[in-house]
DNA sequence: ATTATGATGGACATAAAATGTCCCGCATGA
DNA sequence: TCATGCGGGACATTTTATGTCCATCATAAT
């Protein structure tokens, strides 16, 4: 039995297990790296407050780790010793925590997801994938809240994991834009209606082609029964989508060649809900939708991102340049993507 | 890195986690053996209070590790994977406290406290047990407590472990016994000087041997300020004692050959706080003593034991038997030692 | 020598979580 | 059909965690 089997087991157990034991690795390595420091000067540089602080340490100082006297804290023979064993297991880890919070801060996100493996090559990561996202998911959703879901085959994925636990009978699902021309188990409505089936929730349908000329739009938008539910999908309280690379969408949607070529010549690199954006995450291509907007976006309360993949590392680095997302839930090999594009951004400047 | 050096991190970094982990894996074993089992008798059947389980279950049920339905609770698939995957770390993981448990619940002490390795052997241990002991006796302590120390070298051990974090002014430590013919450093007097330097308390002397004749004992007590000490010592709170071999500690403080000849014959085996017990913790030798006397120690709020090494095993469940220890310090051999004689016992009944 | 700084630890109000208790409706089996 | 024992809801109460402020002490610079 190998150390990663064996923490993948305490955690069904504990699962805050490696919160604690990295809270606690961090603050007494920070203080090792001080020598002696004051509780003060530590909470800050550790970003915790505090009393919080206080209530490590002086759990850490009564195993005998730490040394605190009147002079400060520091770290004892035996606190030394542990972090030395420790530290050949610390990146085995929690190597993905650090690059959760590498990426969550550099966005500015409130949270960051990652599974290990590479959706691309593994199907168990692509599943972990959508469990991971029903987490999240579960966890933002309330009591009688409105989610817009988009297609996609990560999406369909999440929506396959979703499991009834909690019914949540006062929620509805609804797609955050039309139809597009990909296979029914992907489509928007697809999608929403089995996340409500398998949650107990309700749903409501968008029979609608996403892409719209101006005069249909218009038209269409008269109809009352349509009118109401895009009202619905606008107003949702939350928002989960995929996010996949823009030329590949662009073709699966038959968006004209022209068109095509036009984005492309922007820089066109991802897209998700329906928009494209540039490396910088800037929108490329912009269109009427019958759907969620990006002025909607922007309103929305939790707007939830997931997708995975190598292929993805740009795509995703790209969408979140944009801004507008509150949580990520990625795969390690498109996290070490985003984490290279991380890099070369800081070290450029 | 193996296994075993991970939870050896974790018992040092996270042993109030690994509480946790083993109360949720015991329930766990125990809805597994029981096949499908309802609250109120799983809860008595672990002894917890039925609020307590109840939070763990909810617990279990939302990691999907056990089901629950109207009828009762049974273990899941995945429980069941997960308990045949710890069973071999268990030992590894809670030996320990299981044993502390075994033998707490045995002799019907407050609490048990292990440390690892076999204080006969090794000097690391016998450092250890001194912690521990200090750790205790620190939580026992409260703001103005008479403590009493007998002497011995683990008791010299625990008063060279002992620190002055948190000053403890107001208290008074004494030695249990007067002056024996053994070595300064081991004398109570001694040690209850040192642990009184050591946090900042104050102690008392007892100026007078032991071992005493009828006529001596009369005369001394006499003496107010004699009388006025044997006083103090006899209304201690608390209590903190060592636990020796009978024959070992005879010979020792130089008792009469046709006395020991006696004892022995009396089956004397152990030896604490001047007392001689046999091996069903009933006292063979008394005798006069200006220092503690039983009747003190059966009024004393808190009694701990300290003791280690496996040899010391069949001593320490002698002076267990006894009956009056709250508190029992020890280390894994001598636990292991005691398991051993506590399971003779039962099988024997 | 003295003053200023920064340290810990105590104290305490308040927020949050754990716990004890009681009871309800429901399935199951006698 | 009824009684038993089940889970789970509800709620008061206790315990614990947290934020905040301050007293006191050690140290270093003046």
């Amino acid at each position: 039995m190998n150390v990663h089997a064996l923490i993948a087991i305490q955690q069904q157990l504990l699962p805050d297990l490696l919160v604690v034991m990295r809270k606690r690795y961090l603050i007494l390595r920070q203080v090792m790296l001080s020598d002696m420091i004051g509780r003060r000067s530590l909470a800050t540089s550790l970003e915790m407050t505090e009393r919080v602080l206080r209530a490590e340490t002086d759990f850490l100082k009564a195993q005998e780790l730490l040394i605190i006297d009147a002079a400060g804290m520091r770290i004892s023979e035996a606190g030394k010793r542990l972090l030395e064993e420790m530290e050949p297991l610390y990146k085995a880890m929690f190597g993905l925590s650090e690059l959760e919070e590498k990426i969550r801060k550099y966005f500015g996100l409130q949270q960051v997801v990652i599974v290990s493996g590479d959706s691309d090559e593994s199907l168990v990561t692509r599943r972990e994938l959508g469990r991971a996202g029903c987490a999240v998911l579960a966890k933002a959703m309330g009591n009688s809240d409105v989610v817009a879901v988009t297609g996609g085959s990560t999406l369909a994925q999440v929506a396959n994991q979703l499991s009834s636990q909690t019914p949540l009978k006062g929620n509805l699902f609804v797609p955050a834009r039309g139809g597009l021309g990909e296979s029914l188990d992907y489509q928007a409505n697809t999608i929403a209606s089995t996340m409500a089936k398998r949650t107990g929730a309700q749903y409501r349908m968008l029979h609608v082609p996403d892409h719209l000329g101006e005069e249909a739009y218009t038209s269409l938008m008269q109809e009352p029964n349509v009118r109401e539910i895009v009202e619905v999908i606008r107003s949702a309280r939350i928002v989960i989508h995929g996010i996949g690379d823009a030329m590949v969408m662009a073709r699966r949607r038959r968006v004209d060649d022209t068109v095509v070529e036009a984005m492309k010549a922007e820089g066109a690199l991802a897209e998700s809900f329906g928009y494209y954006f540039d490396r910088n995450g800037a929108v490329v291509h912009k269109m009427l939708t019958a759907g969620l907007r990006l002025e909607d976006i922007m309103d929305t309360e939790v707007v939830i991102a997931i997708a995975g993949g190598r292929s993805k590392g740009e795509a995703i680095a790209a969408v979140m340049r944009f801004g507008h997302d509150d949580v990520l839930v990625t795969d390690e090999s498109a996290a070490l993507e985003i984490a290279a594009i991380i890099d070369k951004e800081l070290s450029n400047v």
